[in-house]
DNA sequence: CAGTGGTCTAGACCACGGG
DNA sequence: CCGTGGTCTAGACCACTGG
C-alpha cells in the first residue's frame, strides 16, 4: 500500500491526517493502534510514531486504556512557532494570499555582536537582505536576513533570493539546515518600520523574531531578524510538561 | 542498573545528560547507539528515544553516518517556551532567587468570550488569582488566572494558589494538566502593570502569554495570562522544520 | 569499505480505563 | 474483566559519512 520513500511513517501520518479531516472516523474516535497496523499493513511501531507527530502538533489526543481520538479544536490551530513553515505558507493557511518583497540587498561589514553569533573572523563581509512579506497586499512581516558571504558558494538572481532562507542556504551555500535557536522580543515599531508595515504612526507594539538558523552540522549560519504585524497573524504554541 | 519506574528511557536520559554536563564525554563525542546499548544494559530503540529527547531540547546534535555529539551552544540555553517550566523554576534557572506574591483573589461572573474559550455555560462563576513573581526580589512576571469555580472540588488556602496552576488542577480540581495553547501577545505596559513590574512609566513594550490550559481529556479547564518583564528573562525556543 | 544513525518489524509485558 | 495505549526488547536492513 506504502512506498519506502518518504518514510513510512509520514505516509502513515498524512493518510490519517487526510482521514481526520475528512471526518472518517466517526463520533472523533481513531481505531486502537493494532487495529489500524492491521489495516494499513505496517507494525504497531509505525502507527504509534505517526500518531506521535499528530499528536504532537495537536491534530489528536491519547488516553492510555481509554482509546486515541480527534482533537478538534486542534484542528483550528493552523501555525504553531514550534514547527518551521515558511512565511508565504504561514499567510496562505491564515486564508490569504501571500507575495513576497526584495525591498534591498546591501553588503556590509560584520560587527562585534554578529561575529560572537555566527562564529566569524572580526571584519567579515555579510549579505543583508531586507523582504517584506503581504497577505492579499497588505504587509504583514519584514525580515532583515544577514548571511556571511564566505559561505555564498553560487551565483544568485533577485529571485533566488526571495526564497526562504532555508532554500538558499541549501542551493547557495550547500548547506543543509538544522534548526533556529529564537529570541521573542517585543518592541514599540520604530516610525520606518510602521510605515512599511501600515501601523498607525503613533506608537504600536509588536513582535519580533531574532533568530540564528543553524546547519545540520550545528553551525551557526545566519541571522534572520522578522517584525509582525499582529493584526493579521496570530503567534500559538503548544506547550507541554517536559518528561 | 536502572528501576523500572520512571521510564528506562527518562532514566538514561538524565544519566547521558549528567555525563555531558560533567565532560565525561571527550571532544564532544557522544559514543555509537549499539555501545550506549550494551554499556546500560537497555535496547538500542531505549537508547534512541533517550538521544531523541536530548536532541528535541538542544543538548545534542545527531548526524547519519557520523555520530552523536554535544551541542556546547545549546547546553547554554536554559529555558525553552515549547517545554513547560514553573515561573519559579525558569527564574532559578536564569541565577534567580524565586519568590511568589498572591496580590489578589476575586470572584466574578464569566463574560462571553471566556465562555467560548472555556466552554462554560452563561453567568459561570470564576475565580481569578493575580500573583507576582519575583526575581531577587524585581518583580519579572505578572499573572492572572481565572479558573472556574465549578470545577474546584475541594478546600484551599492561599498557599495553595501560590502554587503553580498545574498543581492547583491536579489537587483540588482533580484534573490533570495536558497541555497549553499559547498565543504570544506583544503590549504597551499599561500603567497599573508598568508600575507592578517596576517598568519605567514612558511606554515600554513587553510580552504577554495568553494561554487555554487543556486536560488529559482535552478539555479546557483555565486561563492564564502572563506579563513579562523582558530586562530579565529572555523568552526562547528551538524551531525545527515539519516533518 | 567499515561504522554510524535512520527506519521498520514482530512480539512481549505493563498500567490504566471503563463497563 | 477486557481492550486500550505505554514501554521495552532483539534483530534486520537501509542510507549516509568519512577515511
Amino acid at each position: 500500500m506504502f512506498k519506502r520513500s518518504p518514510s513510512l511513517t509520514e505516509q502513515v501520518k498524512s493518510h490519517l491526517k487526510k482521514r481526520i479531516i475528512n471526518d472518517t472516523f466517526e463520533s472523533g474516535r481513531i481505531p486502537a493502534e493494532t487495529d489500524l497496523a492491521a489495516e494499513l499493513k505496517v507494525s504497531r511501531n509505525t502507527i504509534r510514531d505517526a500518531l506521535s507527530r499528530l499528536e504532537a502538533e495537536g491534530t489528536i489526543f491519547r488516553k492510555q486504556g481509554a482509546g486515541t481520538f480527534v482533537n478538534k479544536a486542534g484542528l483550528l490551530v493552523k501555525t504553531r512557532l514550534e514547527e518551521i513553515v515558511s512565511y508565504e505558507t504561514m499567510i496562505r493557511e491564515y486564508g490569504y494570499t501571500p507575495t513576497v518583497h526584495l525591498i534591498s540587498t546591501e553588503e556590509t561589514a560584520s560587527d562585534p555582536q554578529l561575529e560572537a553569533e555566527l562564529n566569524l573572523k572580526p571584519g567579515a563581509h555579510l549579505l543583508v537582505i531586507r523582504k517584506l512579506f503581504m497577505a492579499d497586499d497588505k504587509p504583514v512581516i519584514f525580515t532583515l536576513t544577514t548571511i556571511p558571504t564566505e559561505i555564498i558558494q553560487l551565483a544568485y538572481t533577485p529571485d533566488d533570493i526571495r526564497a526562504p532562507i532555508t532554500d538558499f542556504l541549501r542551493r547557495f551555500c550547500n548547506h543543509e539546515f538544522g534548526y533556529y535557536l529564537s529570541e521573542i522580543v517585543p518592541l514599540i515599531s520604530p516610525n520606518w518600520l510602521a510605515k512599511k508595515l501600515d501601523l498607525p504612526q503613533s506608537q504600536t507594539a509588536i513582535l519580533s523574531f531574532e533568530e540564528i538558523a543553524y546547519n545540520k552540522n550545528n553551525d551557526p549560519v545566519a541571522k534572520a531578524c522578522s517584525y509582525f504585524n499582529n493584526n493579521l497573524l496570530h503567534l500559538r504554541l503548544i506547550r507541554r510538561p517536559g518528561h
